[in-house]
DNA sequence: CCGAATCCTTGACGATACTG
DNA sequence: CAGTATCGTCAAGGATTCGG
């Protein structure tokens, strides 16, 4: 059993409700909706303001048409950006980043600096362990 | 062309000297060590305390042996977790995070927070856009 | 310019069986 | 108890082609 112990201490909170690891998981909702290769990306970079479909294309170099396409649809889907089509020829398509979309990408803002100052770390760490692993598997 | 400015409502600070879409940006560092399915709710669930492998495995109900034994190797390379045997009869083994994954699990709890007050919404937008696309298909 | 449609590769993940 | 090995499934994503 899990048991309902609230621990003071656990960053989360006290406050722990939901079920870790039920579908309501915010871990899980967030995953779902952010979890692919690009979505991250695509909302940073519309953090700058609105932009349109190539030149996020540009952007974000190596993503494909197709999956950028597919990307922002279930973004717009999800509340997270809006999708404005102006009718000139040819067309131009604009996306933004609704209030919803804008409050996540902060969220993430704390994260993404962490990162950039410590992943580099655990990137030297990794080769400290590979290292460590071949001598242990030498000797 | 992308310019060089830097404006200063962007949530990501103005400080903006990382390429954010080349290997070296943060987003994607985060998402390939974070991105898969399961290692959130693993670093989570290790923000309560130290934990033995089938209490992870009985705690996180729909991950397999095989994929928790892979994403907890993955996160020990990482430097994110500490993995500790005690040679018991039968062995055990113990989980815990190190200062790096205490680190990085407390910057996603506002996110996860964020979440859990407004993904709800989101999945009721989404209902909402289901019914208005049928709608704009059928009339 | 903005995308949809198609085909294909890749690898994450699950189920099962087996080891120490 | 704590894994490893093997096989099979499924969907994300890339390349290319076509339409409005």
């Amino acid at each position: 059993m899990v048991t309902n112990r609230k621990p003071a201490d656990n960053p989360f909170g006290e406050e722990q409700g939901f079920d870790v690891y039920s579908d309501s998981c915010p871990a899980r909702l967030v995953l779902d909706h952010l979890g692919d290769k690009w979505a991250l990306l695509i909302l940073h970079r519309l953090a700058f303001g609105p932009r349109r479909f190539n030149a996020l294309r540009r952007d974000i170099s190596g993503i494909s048409q197709k999956v950028l396409s597919q990307v922002l649809k279930r973004l717009e889907r999800d509340g997270l950006l809006t999708r404005t089509v102006t009718p000139t020829v040819p067309v131009t398509v604009e996306y933004a980043l609704t209030q919803m979309g804008a409050q996540l990408t902060e969220r993430v803002c704390p994260l993404l600096r962490w990162a950039e100052d410590n992943m580099p770390a655990i990137l030297g760490a990794q080769d400290a362990y590979d290292v460590k692993q071949a001598a242990a598997g030498t000797g």
